[in-house]
DNA sequence: CCCGCCTGATGGAACGTTCCAAGGTCCGAG
DNA sequence: CTCGGACCTTGGAACGTTCCATCAGGCGGG
């Protein structure tokens, strides 16, 4: 009633288990005869390798472990196809696990892929410590997708925040507008360079005094507080630069409650291109992140440093305006 | 440069490997002077137990495999979730892998999940033959989710398909329509079932000359293409049951294409109440399914076979009907 | 005709744990 | 003073592979 192990394909075979092991890594100099009796052998037997058992001598496991902040925005989904397309293709598993955006649910999941042996490990998202994250880049091929570091074990696939955000700015500049707000996502991954560029942006074009950043989060909850606290100013803005789609379509949400439509009240941007800002029922403006080309890209990383590469690499990947109907021309 | 083994702990504490292996699962009559050492080590080295060589010896790893058919549906996200936590709380780990909804990648997700000698495995939304699962079953726990199986040795979650169906009929026969279609979800799991509890429900109602089902999918491509193909016809339906949320928003799109509105034009049900049927943007009226309790349940039915059980369990959650702003009276 | 080499095949050691049988120590009871 | 039994502690076997050293034949060249 137990699984067969390579010695019962052996005894079934008249051979010795080496001899299995050879036919299951199809080395040469193993004789035709042979091979198709372990063959058949591993047929009739149902005979599966245990991965466990061969990982404990060889030392790699064949699996990426990859750690993903938040499972319910699809930007994260497109990385996944990026991440899950590479691994494939080089002979790697990728196997994932959410983290609910929780540093210690993150944590927790690091370990359990640590314990597990994985040969690399990709977290996109990530909110741990930087020193944490150096601590298990020691032990194993760490690439953080979206979030940058300074460790010089530590590689990076980002987009440019800056110049993504420019983009989004300038778009909403370029159709008059000049109280432009922004909608910020806080200490997460890929906040801080949004709003800095924002800033950045808005003194280059003499509109310092019009900045306006409300506290948000990369969620929907987020972005519909935030925009409930734009409105109840004296001065609404009329364009909005949120820091992702999902918050951006929270925002939308907390103006239709408000009885304003985009753009023709209040024009809005998100950022990522999630398929969520391409629903029709969104058709929103935003910035086009390359998701699946990081994931690729961050497999890639990782597979160059089982290669054997030692030095930091930071892969910047340029994002792109998109325009869909969420954005117009300021009322009135 | 390697990393320090139970036996590196052993050296350092000045203990044999036993002792280690004792503190590691805190057992009893172990001194607490050699306990404290033994600690004092595992923290200076920074060990950490291999897991691979654990599961070798133990015969269980302690990780449950989920198959994922679509993780760009934010359903399947929710199920991910409830895993999550019961797996969590029994002290699993579940780690996941998405399949593309192609059985040749679930098939090697599943192979590949064998290999690694999980201890159970949760489908979601499998689409792989009932003879192939009924193996998978024979050597590990399977618990399928969304999908039914006759096979003794498989167990499943289900929703009440037939009665979720049902109720999204209904409500929009009680609005006054009578000219209603359905977008089908052809052979994948849940379609067969809500299609056939439609045209039940239509002849239950007399309403059997206005049956119509457009051959679609669970995708917003399917939907939209189905939709405009009920809409190419002489009298298109005034209200469309579509088998699933991001089948409706698809159809929503292509009403949009034509000039239409919901529930102007055409009412639009959906099923499962995923958050895209909440986003403010669709507020689709839908049936929906206990998307957490499915996947906590899933984690249950695997705990109890690896506790023992052998007959065959089947649970059906009852859905409920969600109504938001896609569905009203007929126009005119 | 023998030596060396290539091909094909094999047994045993190792990987890092857990588990088990057994050994040592110490204490209290007889 | 001895002995049984807690209480601690230990070495060795096992888990199912891979890898290495080795070996049996057969064959071509000196």
């Amino acid at each position: 009633m137990t699984r067969p192990t390579i010695r019962d394909v052996a005894a079934r075979a008249g051979v010795s288990k080496s001899l299995v092991s050879l036919v299951l890594r199809d080395a040469p100099h193993v004789s035709p005869a042979k091979r198709a009796a372990v063959q058949a052998a591993i047929a009739e037997l149902g005979y599966r390798p245990n991965a466990v058992a061969r990982s404990l001598v060889s030392r790699r496991t064949g699996v990426l472990g990859i750690v993903i902040a938040d499972h319910h925005n699809p930007f994260f989904a497109d990385v996944i196809d990026g991440v899950d397309e590479r691994a494939a293709a080089a002979g790697y598993a990728a196997v994932i696990r959410p983290s609910g955006g929780s540093a210690a649910r993150e944590g927790a999941a690091v370990d359990k892929f640590l314990e597990l042996r994985v040969d690399g490990l990709v977290m996109a998202g990530s909110s741990l410590p930087a020193n944490r994250i150096a601590a298990v880049a020691a032990i194993v091929p760490v690439v953080l997708v979206t979030r940058s570091s300074r460790s010089p074990a530590v590689d990076t696939v980002l987009n440019d925040d800056g110049h993504g955000a420019r983009l989004a700015v300038e778009h909403l500049i370029g159709l008059g507008h000049r109280r432009i707000a922004h909608i910020d996502g806080g200490r997460a991954p890929g906040g801080p360079a949004r709003r800095k560029s924002y800033e950045r942006t808005m003194r280059a074009h003499r509109l310092a005094r019009q900045m306006n950043v409300a506290g948000g989060a990369f969620t929907q909850e987020g972005g519909a507080k935030a925009m409930r606290s734009l409105l109840a100013t004296a001065t609404p803005p009329t364009a909005v630069f949120a820091c992702n789609d999902v918050a951006a379509l929270g925002a939308l949400g907390a103006m239709r409650e408000a009885g304003l439509a985009a753009p023709r009240d209040i024009s809005i941007v998100g950022y990522d291109n999630s398929s969520l800002a391409a629903l029709p029922q969104s058709l929103l403006t935003t910035v086009d992140q390359p998701r699946m080309a990081m994931g690729r890209q961050a497999v890639e990383l990782v597979l160059e440093r089982l290669d054997g590469r030692t030095g930091v690499r930071r892969v910047v990947l340029e994002p792109g305006l998109i325009v869909r109907s969420t954005t117009g021309p300021p009322p009135g």
